[in-house]
DNA sequence: TGCGGCTATTG
DNA sequence: CACAATAGCCGCAG
């Protein structure tokens, strides 16, 4: 336990080398104080404070050290928040968290020939006259003494007790700070999932890799062994059009010529295309089983297992905690886009189990809530929210569903036409908050996310555009905007949820070890498993509670226990 | 070698 | 002229 930090306290910290150092609190009348990892004051567990970095570069480092950090503040998570901005670094967050030009932001000299390296004035401070910190206080890899370090960390608290007055200052300033607090803690998750990885199951999924792609090639055999397992593949069409001309399939432009060969015209040749011709000649099927193992082959092959799970059988990926249009989670190595067949490797360690829980119909309860429709609010407490939205608008609940995703997507046209004017009729609030979205996006006008993310449209460029051509990226944009309100909306209920299930888990032992925009798996001890399905349901309500402080909108949530992920 | 087009998968 | 994402291979320009 660190002297002086207090529960709640907020407390700048960095790694600096081989070491890590935080800023005392104010209370305590310290200073920094440089560390060793590991850290294991940082643990201390009835006083912690939410530790202030610059970004979750410093929780990789902590999670790596094997120190625990239990909630954060990260200034590079707050920023993207409020600024919407992706590509930011400590000097634009600086300038953006003091409302400084960015275009003044003073570039570092590179270090060339006319320009050799010179060790910075160590009597220079953090901050420039201009109030822009200082290039080479940014690249820190030069603090030589403990007081510079101090400095550092201590700057690290300033920026975020500014961030947190910028914060009071926007509509809905308590919602937006539970908002920046959330999505701190959820860069710590995603250093966490770095860490821990999805277990696998390496020889299941080599099983299926072999029943697409063949055998895995030797070393001393890998370019003709490759070779002739794609020969094979590849032979499976070709025997359904004997005497055609060879063509690459991996080219879509001559697998259409195959085809026009074998009496087949199509425009292109995705799968739904061919799907609907594939009666006409056996090569069609032949063609789509054959797309099925060559993506095994490619994207989940045996480069995929070697190079993305680890020798201890973990799937390792890079997290980010809020990224493209609205600020979903996403991850690279396959971890959001896992084939269906793959699914099947995911399987809990011995002695463990998953529990599995996802949430129900997310984006049109999470709609109810920031449009505050009270007819959608009336049909989210309902198991199945579509059974009630049909009975409204006197549909049968498939056209239902495609009315409200059509709604939410800004679907203009074909069948879900006729529904969705009912939808206007029937929910005139939740309407005419997409709406709004949409007319702001067409506009370029920036838009918040009900947790306060800022949304930027980058204005068009009109120049060289026709008027249909304009039309149409206009109705592109509001599309876009109307959608991120949604999806940005559910992105914040679902971090929400995840970073209170993690806070729980911590008594179980249990780890979150996936997070799918709507779903989350949780690693855990067999014996521990319905607690922790209590734990994830208990955790739903608590989310929803402080998303919902009048609890208007029900959020529910299927979750079982399984050992494959593929069994749920 | 970088990039747009096409295609696949997922929520 | 339905939203978002990652990721592979191809052809083409340079």
């Amino acid at each position: 336990m660190v002297e002086g930090i207090r529960r709640g306290d907020l407390v700048g910290i960095a790694v600096v080398g081989e070491r890590g150092a935080f800023a005392a609190p104010e209370h305590s009348g310290g200073s920094a104080i440089p560390q060793p990892w590991p850290q294991h004051v940082l643990r201390a567990d009835s006083d912690w404070p939410r530790w202030a970095m610059w970004s979750s570069d410093t929780a990789r480092a902590l999670v790596a050290a094997g120190v625990e950090v239990r909630s954060a503040w990260d200034l590079r998570a707050v920023d993207r928040l409020l600024h919407g901005r992706w590509r930011t670094d400590p000097a634009r967050i600086w300038a953006n968290a003091f409302g400084l030009a960015p275009d003044g932001i003073p570039l570092d000299m590179p270090i060339d020939l006319f320009h050799p390296y010179q060790p910075p004035d160590a009597a220079e401070g953090p901050v420039d006259a201009a109030g822009y910190l200082r290039p080479h206080w940014i690249a820190r890899d030069w603090y030589a003494t403990d007081a510079h370090t101090a400095q550092w960390t201590e700057l690290i608290t300033t920026v975020a007790r500014t961030q947190i007055e910028q914060v009071q200052t926007l509509e809905a300033a308590e919602r937006v700070l539970a908002s920046a607090r959330c999505e701190s803690t959820t860069e710590l998750l995603c250093a966490e999932l770095e860490h821990v990885g999805l277990p696998i199951d390496r020889r299941a999924a080599e099983a299926i890799i072999v029943s697409h792609a063949g055998p895995r090639p030797t070393r001393s055999n890998d370019e003709a062994a490759a070779r002739a397992t794609r020969a094979t593949r590849d032979a499976d069409v070709f025997v359904h059009a004997q005497d055609a001309p060879p063509i690459d399939l991996r080219n879509p432009a001559q697998v259409r010529t195959l085809l026009r060969f074998v009496g087949i015209e199509v425009p292109d040749t995705r799968a739904g295309t061919l799907r609907r011709v594939r009666d006409k000649h056996p090569i069609i099927e032949a063609l789509l089983t054959w797309r099925k193992s060559e993506r095994i082959a490619t994207t989940y092959g045996y480069a995929w297992l070697d190079e993305a799970v680890g020798d201890d059988g973990r799937l390792r990926g890079s997290w980010s905690s809020s990224d493209g249009a609205a600020g979903r989670m996403t991850a690279s190595a396959g971890l959001h886009n896992l084939v269906g067949e793959m699914r099947a490797a995911v399987v809990a360690e011995p002695g463990f189990t998953f529990v599995r829980a996802d949430l129900g119909q997310i984006e049109p309860r999470v709609l109810a809530v920031i449009s505050r429709d009270a007819a959608l609010a009336r049909a989210t407490q309902q198991d199945d929210l579509y059974a009630p939205v049909a009975a409204q608008l006197d549909v049968d609940r498939a056209t239902a569903k495609l009315a409200v995703l059509g709604a939410m997507y800004g679907q203009t046209t074909g069948h879900g036409a006729a529904a969705l004017a009912r939808m206007r009729n029937a929910y005139p609030v939740a309407m005419a908050y997409l709406d709004a979205g949409d007319r702001a996006g067409q506009l370029g006008e920036d838009v918040r996310t009900y947790g306060g993310r800022l949304i930027r449209m980058n204005a068009a460029n009109a120049d060289a555009m026709d008027e249909r051509e304009a039309r149409s990226i206009a109705a592109a944009r509001g599309r876009y905007a109307r959608n991120a309100l949604v999806q940005g909306a559910a992105a914040e209920f679902f971090k929400l949820w995840a970073v209170t299930v993690r806070a729980r888990a911590v008594e179980l032992d249990a780890r979150i070890v996936l997070c799918l925009h709507d779903e989350l798996l949780i690693h855990v001890a067999v014996d521990d498993a319905p607690a922790a399905v209590r734990l994830v349901d208990d955790a739903l309500q608590e989310t929803a509670f402080r998303f919902v402080p009048n609890n208007a909108v029900r959020f529910v949530a299927d979750t079982s226990i399984v050992s494959r992920w593929s069994d749920a």
